[in-house]
DNA sequence: AAGCTAGACAACCGCGTTCCG
DNA sequence: TCGGAACGCGGTTGTCTAGCT
């Protein structure tokens, strides 16, 4: 519901001046920070409620850092496989950083040096695997289907590798990989997410199921709440990727728990299985955060133990854990080249 | 020097969720 | 229980600026 401000009253756009500035400051200095909405009457200012806390937790709040430190670039990276494009807890975990900033940094950095090395900046997964994927989803032959659909991937993965840089927007605007919302992967997306969850908080005692780690994708939508979540699209194969790693690296003493837990299916689910879900997601506010009123709401907010849990989760199953020396590009690019190898007729066809 | 373009960043907007009377 | 208000998030758009022609 939009604030009646916003519509009726003529309130001032744009750029905000310092005098606009202090004005909010002011008023946080004493009152807080709860009730925006009373914010320009207090004030004076004439800007909506929702401009003002904007303002104020984009720029006022916290100290400006415009340079982005290369591990904090590689945080993004890999936080943005393991969750998608939820910014605010990516910001989280970056002190000092708040979501625009995040999210524009994303935007005009780093998906374009994830394209340039060849790597597709919303699956995370490079251009070669994708191309891969074509070839299995059809009955065309690999050299037809190479040669015309992923004509633009291959350029990708030729340039990530020293090529013509430029041409690299060009592709990432055309090439729009984003994953079909096939109901499956938004359903294994949450299951990965639960189970990272899973194996912080309840520590490490499962066994990965074949299905995982073979990394398909074919079970039917398990939940409501997970098909709500359209950034659940991004980042669905390297989530659940990212947690079968994590199921890789446990003991295989530990395995109490199973893979079956979360397998639900669609049609013949009992209903204990569904409650589990849900209980597991209303226990801990994992997907959705836990929304507060009041003074300390901006500093609650998104910050459930639990949704750390699942950070911390996500970087321990990541590809570029520290112990590997490597990055997170890195890796999969040794990867990637591994594949090519492997594939040899992936670099026959002609580049345009 | 002027115009154009692309990049970077700030701000806005729509939507979903939560709160509260 | 319901509906309106408030809020947060993420996507998109707007604005400014530096570099290029």
């Amino acid at each position: 519901m939009r604030p009646p401000c916003c519509f009726k009253a003529r309130m001032d756009r744009g750029p905000w001046s310092e005098e606009e500035d202090a004005k909010i400051l002011d008023h946080v200095a004493k009152h807080g920070t709860g009730d925006w909405t009373s914010v320009p009457k207090k004030t004076g200012l004439r800007r909506c409620g929702r401009s003002c806390r904007l303002r104020w937790s984009n720029h006022l709040k916290a100290e400006a850092k415009h340079e982005f430190s290369a591990e904090e670039e590689d945080l993004v990276i890999k936080l943005h496989a393991a969750i998608g494009s939820r910014w605010a807890i990516i910001a989280q975990q970056l002190p000092g950083r708040t979501d625009n900033d995040v999210k524009n940094y994303w935007n005009t950095k780093l998906k374009k040096k994830l394209t340039e090395k060849g790597i597709d900046p919303v699956t995370h997964r490079p251009f070669s695997q994708i191309l891969r994927d074509y070839d299995s989803i059809g009955g065309i032959p690999t050299q037809s289907r190479a040669g015309s659909i992923s004509k633009e991937l291959k350029n990708a993965f030729y340039m990530g590798r020293g090529g013509m840089g430029p041409y690299n927007n060009h592709i990432s605007q055309k090439m729009a990989l984003k994953p079909e919302p096939s109901e499956g992967c938004y359903s294994l997306d949450l299951l990965a997410q639960l189970q990272a969850i899973k194996l912080v908080t309840e520590g490490p005692s499962f066994s990965p199921s074949p299905f995982f780690i073979n990394g398909s994708c074919s079970l039917p939508t398990a939940s409501p709440s997970a098909s709500s979540s359209s950034s659940a699209s991004s980042s669905s194969s390297s989530a659940y990727s990212a947690a079968t790693a994590a199921a890789q690296e446990i003991p295989s003493t530990h395995n109490s728990f199973s893979w079956s837990e979360f397998l639900i299916e669609e049609a013949s689910l009992p209903h204990t299985e569904h409650a589990k879900a849900s209980e597991f997601l209303a226990e801990g506010s994992v997907l959705q955060g836990e929304t507060k009123k009041g003074d300390e709401e901006e500093v609650h907010h998104l910050h459930h133990p639990s949704s750390d849990s699942f950070i911390r989760a996500c970087l321990q199953a990541s590809p570029s854990s520290p112990s590997s020396g490597s990055s997170f590009v890195e890796d999969m690019l040794k990867r990637d080249g591994d594949m090519f190898m492997a594939i040899p007729e992936l670099w026959e066809e002609p580049l345009y």
